[in-house]
DNA sequence: GTTTATTGATAAAACCGTTTATCGGAGGAC
DNA sequence: GTCCTCCGATAAACGGTTTTATCAATAAAC
C-alpha cells in the first residue's frame, strides 16, 4: 500500500489540490500558504511520499519518455559499433533533458506502428526501419512526433522528418582518397545478408559510379560479398586478385580483411591498402590503425533526439530531411600500391 | 482527440465494461454476447481504437515494463562489447515475453533508489551500480523486484537476488593457460579509471594469488595502467620488460596491445602472448586471434531478465546468488615463450 | 462610509481511460 | 413461486491534475 498524494493531503488536513501544488508544482491556480507549504513538504517527507507518474501521465498526456525502434536489436553486440554508437547519441541526449529511453523490438508489420500511440511515448525515434521492405503508410503513423534515422531511402519515408546520412559522399571520398593514391583495382566487400538494404544498395551504385569517375576500374564483378560467398572469396585470396585495395561495409569486415590478409601473407598497406566503413574506437586499436569512413552517427542521433523533443515541445520540425555529410579518418592501412 | 474505450461503447450502444471485456480480456465477471461482441469489434476497427495502456497499467498497477540501470551507459560505444551484450541479453527475454525495455539514466544518489517506484516499472535490473561507492540500503530498494548483475561485490548487494561473474576464475584460467605453455612472468594490464571498482580488486587480487600458484611470479609491479601511466608503459616497452605474456583488462585494451606490439616489432605470440578478457565478436576478427576469458555475460543478462519476470510473476526468487564461471577461448594470441 | 472589484487561500469536484465489483433483469428449470 | 444462469449496465476505483466554487480580507470606486 503506497503513500498516496491523498494521504499525505489527509495528514497535512489541507486538499490533494494543495498538496499537488507544493509538491509537483502542478499548474491550477490553486495558492497555498507558505505556513501550509511547509507542513506539507515535511508530511510527504515524513511519510516517504513517491509520485504515481502513470497516474500523471494519464492526466497530463506526457510521459517524458520516447521510443527507440530498432530493426534488429539482436544484432547489437556481434554486429558493428553502429548501434552502440547511435544508442549513446540519443541516450546522452534524453538523459541531459530529464527523458527516458524505451527501447521498443522491431514492429512487424505496418499495422504495428498503430501500437505505438498507446500513450506510453511522447515520440519515436525510427531507426533503419525498412530495408527495403514498404513504407510506412501515412494513416499508419502513430500521432506522436517521428524521427526517421538512417532509415532506408529518402523516397521511402517521404514526408517524415528524417535525417540520412551521405552513403555516396562517404563512399567517394574514400575511393578518391585510393585514387590519389594511385589505385586503380579496389574491391568493394559487402556484407552478407545486407546486400539489398537502401543503404547498400546507395553504396554499392556509390562505388560504381565514383569509382569510374575516379579513374578506378570497377564493374561488379569487383562487388564481393563476405559470407555468402566465401568460397568465391577464398579464391579471391589465392588468385593474386587484381586490386590493390579493399574498401570494407563496416569496421568488423576490415578487421578480417585484416587478419586475413596477414594469414595470406600479405602486409597492409604495402601489399593491399584497406578502408573500412564507420570509423570507431575499433579502429584505433586494430593493426595496422584502420583508415576508415566516419559517419557522425552519434552526432545524428543526437539531432534525431534533440528534433523529436523538439517536436514534443511543440516546436516546428526541423527541415524534413538532413543528409549529413561523412569524413574521412585517414589512418594507416592505405597507402600508395606497391608496383607489380 | 484520440478514441477511447467510451467512444467505441458509446458508438456500439453497449457499455464500457463490455467493451473492455471483449476488446482486451479484462477481468471482471461481465459477460457479452457474441453478437454484442461482433459489433463491438466492428466499431472498435472502425473507429480504429487504440487503447490507452497508461490507464490499464495506472488501473492494474503493471506496465509491462523492466528498467535497466547502468552504471555509465555513456561507455557503451567506446567501452569493450561488455555493455551491447548485456543489452542484447536483456532484450531479447524481455522481448520474447512481450515486456519493454527502459534504459534508466545512472542514479547517483542513494535515495534516488527510491525514484524507480514510481509506477512505471514492474522490475528493474541493476548493473554495475556502485563501484566503491557505498551499498544500495534496504530502505531505499524499491518495492519491486530488483536483480543486480555483476553489481560491485556480493557483500554489498547482501539480500539481493544477484548474479555475478566469478572474477577469480577468469583470472585463474588465464594464468594457468600461460603457465602451462611455460611463461614465468605475466603483466596484468589494467584500464586506467576502473582501478578501484570491485571488479578490478578482485581480479588483481586473483591475479597476485593464482599467478604464484601457478608458478608466475607476480607482485604489485606487475600491474600495470594503461592511461594513467601511460609514460611507464612507454618504459615498460623499450626496455625489454621480463614478462613474456600480457593479461589484459578486456578485449579493447589486447587490441591495442597487439597493435603497439607490432609497431614495436614484437611478434605476438612468438614474443609475447597475449590474453584478453571478454571474449567478444571481435576477437577472431583481430590479428591474430585473441585468446581471451569469456565471462558468458549475454547468458547471465538473459538469466538475470528471467529471474525479474519470474519475480513478477510471484514465483519465489531464484537462488539469491549465483556466481557463473568463466571459460578460456583458446586462439592464436598465446604461445611458448620464446628463448630468451 | 458603503458598495464593488480584486486578490489570496482553500475545499470540492470533475477528469484522464481503463478495469472490476456490485447489482439487477430476463428467462428457463424445478 | 423460488433458484440458477446468462447478459449487461452502473458506478467505483486507480492516483494524480485542473477547474470551479467558496469565502474572507483588502483595495478601489462612488
Amino acid at each position: 500500500m503506497p503513500v498516496t498524494l491523498r494521504d499525505v493531503a489527509r495528514q497535512a488536513g489541507v486538499s490533494p489540490a494543495a498538496a499537488s501544488k507544493v509538491l509537483h508544482g502542478a499548474g491550477g491556480n490553486v495558492r497555498v500558504s507558505p505556513e501550509k507549504a511547509a507542513t506539507i513538504r515535511e508530511v510527504a517527507r515524513e511519510l516517504n511520499y513517491r509520485p504515481n507518474r502513470l497516474a500523471r501521465s494519464l492526466r497530463k498526456a506526457s510521459t517524458q519518455t520516447v521510443g527507440l525502434v530498432f530493426e534488429r536489436f539482436g544484432s547489437i553486440a556481434e554486429g558493428p559499433l553502429y548501434y552502440p554508437y547511435l544508442l549513446d547519441g540519443v541516450a546522452s541526449v534524453l538523459f541531459e533533458n530529464h527523458y527516458r529511453l524505451a527501447i521498443l523490438p522491431e514492429v512487424d508489420s505496418e499495422d504495428a506502428w498503430g501500437t505505438l500511440a498507446d500513450g506510453r511515448l511522447d515520440g519515436v525515434i525510427w531507426c533503419k526501419y525498412d530495408s527495403g521492405r514498404g513504407r510506412m503508410p501515412a494513416e499508419a503513423r502513430p500521432p506522436i512526433p517521428v524521427v526517421a534515422l538512417n532509415a532506408g531511402s529518402p523516397l521511402k519515408v517521404r514526408g517524415l522528418v528524417s535525417i540520412f546520412c551521405d552513403n555516396e559522399c562517404g563512399t567517394r571520398l574514400a575511393l578518391e582518397h585510393l585514387a590519389a593514391l594511385g589505385h586503380r583495382r579496389v574491391a568493394f566487400l559487402m556484407e552478407s545478408g545486407e546486400e539489398d538494404t537502401p543503404d547498400a544498395v546507395a553504396r554499392r551504385d556509390a562505388f560504381l559510379l565514383w569509382a569510374r569517375s575516379s579513374g578506378i576500374e570497377a564493374s561488379d564483378a569487383d562487388v564481393l560479398t563476405w559470407d555468402r560467398e566465401a568460397r568465391q572469396l577464398g579464391e579471391w585470396w589465392r588468385t593474386a586478385p587484381p586490386h590493390t585495395a579493399v574498401l570494407a561495409w563496416n569496421e568488423r569486415m576490415a578487421a578480417m580483411v585484416l587478419r586475413r590478409a596477414a594469414e595470406e601473407g600479405l602486409r597492409v598497406p604495402t601489399d593491399l591498402s584497406v578502408v573500412g566503413y564507420d570509423s570507431t574506437a575499433y579502429c584505433d586499436a586494430l593493426t595496422p590503425r584502420l583508415t576508415a569512413v566516419r559517419q557522425p552517427i552519434r552526432e545524428m542521433a543526437r539531432a534525431a533526439a534533440q528534433a523529436v523533443l523538439g517536436m514534443i515541445r511543440g516546436e516546428d520540425p526541423p527541415q524534413a530531411q538532413t543528409i549529413w555529410p561523412c569524413t574521412l579518418d585517414v589512418r594507416e592501412s592505405t597507402t600508395s600500391p606497391a608496383r607489380r
